[in-house]
DNA sequence: CTCCTTACTGATAAATATTTTCAATAAGGA
DNA sequence: TCCTTATTGAAAATATTTATCAGTAAGGAG
């Protein structure tokens, strides 16, 4: 289902900000805050206001088409999510970020915690941290120089 | 080791803000916001400036003697940490937010991670949601209504 | 295709949140 | 008790997020 009629499904219109956000995010490789995208779509000469970038995000956010990112310290900003449940794996050199899945690894952890500690547990966020291929390459590179 | 040697240990002071600030995190069984810190200062009779409270935070997460809690939509807040390493269950009714850990669950998942996607995996963040024993109780006196 | 209804946008302002500065204070080792 | 200097709090500067509102345009009805 495209972007067209899954907005409209939810009696939402299909309009150029949201249009020029999803692509700015589809595009970048690394989680974007709100005013990093609104300077992407200036440089893309396709400005949008940043008030409407704020407010695109939530709709996005709501149709599950952009997931937020955080690291232990702080947040890092929004990206673009495939369909379905899944994490992500974060660089923390670079902040390139890309998603796996593992839902049945998180099974019986779930289960054993909500028997320990008497919660219903329902939802997870697990995200990995760790250093992506290129950085690894830049590391070696530099060790050699 | 206290927080008086642990403070020192870093080359850093024991002062009241730190005391004040620990101790109200301490006690809160839910994840606080910076200011919400501050209004618990002032009914405490122990007021602390705001800005200290930012600055205090900084150094107790270094120090690892706190730590973020995040939802899927955004920062819940900080909340006191037990030494070593864990993760957070929050209950999505009230924010109560109690530890666990898991640790081995999660290796074989970041292994097999780690091979799928050539990142070398270091670090990773897990946070459960679910519904607390209190909660699940309020749901259903209510539902008996 | 044209006409409505009303969701949406962008500009502006307001409200919050975070960071910076700096003089005064106090922790804690000598 | 006396220094040195880390730390605090008040104030101001920035940055981020939310609220308003008049004008615009998406998209269904006809
Ligand atoms: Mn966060
Ligand atoms: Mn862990
Ligand atoms: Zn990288
Ligand atoms: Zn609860």
């Amino acid at each position: 289902m495209d972007l067209q009629t899954k907005l409209n499904n939810a009696g939402l219109r299909m309009t150029r900000p949201r249009q020029v956000v999803l692509s700015i995010l589809e595009e970048a490789p690394v989680p974007l805050s709100p005013q990093s995208i609104h300077q992407h779509s200036i440089e893309a000469g396709q400005e949008i206001g940043l008030v409407s970038v704020y407010r695109t995000l939530e709709v996005l956010m709501e149709l599950a088409l952009v997931r937020k990112v955080h690291g232990a310290d702080g947040c890092h900003g929004y990206v673009i999510a495939s369909p379905g449940h899944h994490h992500h794996l974060v660089c923390h050199e670079c902040d390139r970020a890309i998603e796996f899945s593992g839902k049945e690894d998180l099974a019986n952890l779930m289960a054993r915690i909500q028997k320990e500690t008497g919660y219903i547990v329902d939802g997870h966020m697990l995200q990995l941290y760790g250093l992506c291929p290129e950085c690894q390459s830049k590391m070696k590179a530099r060790v050699n120089e």
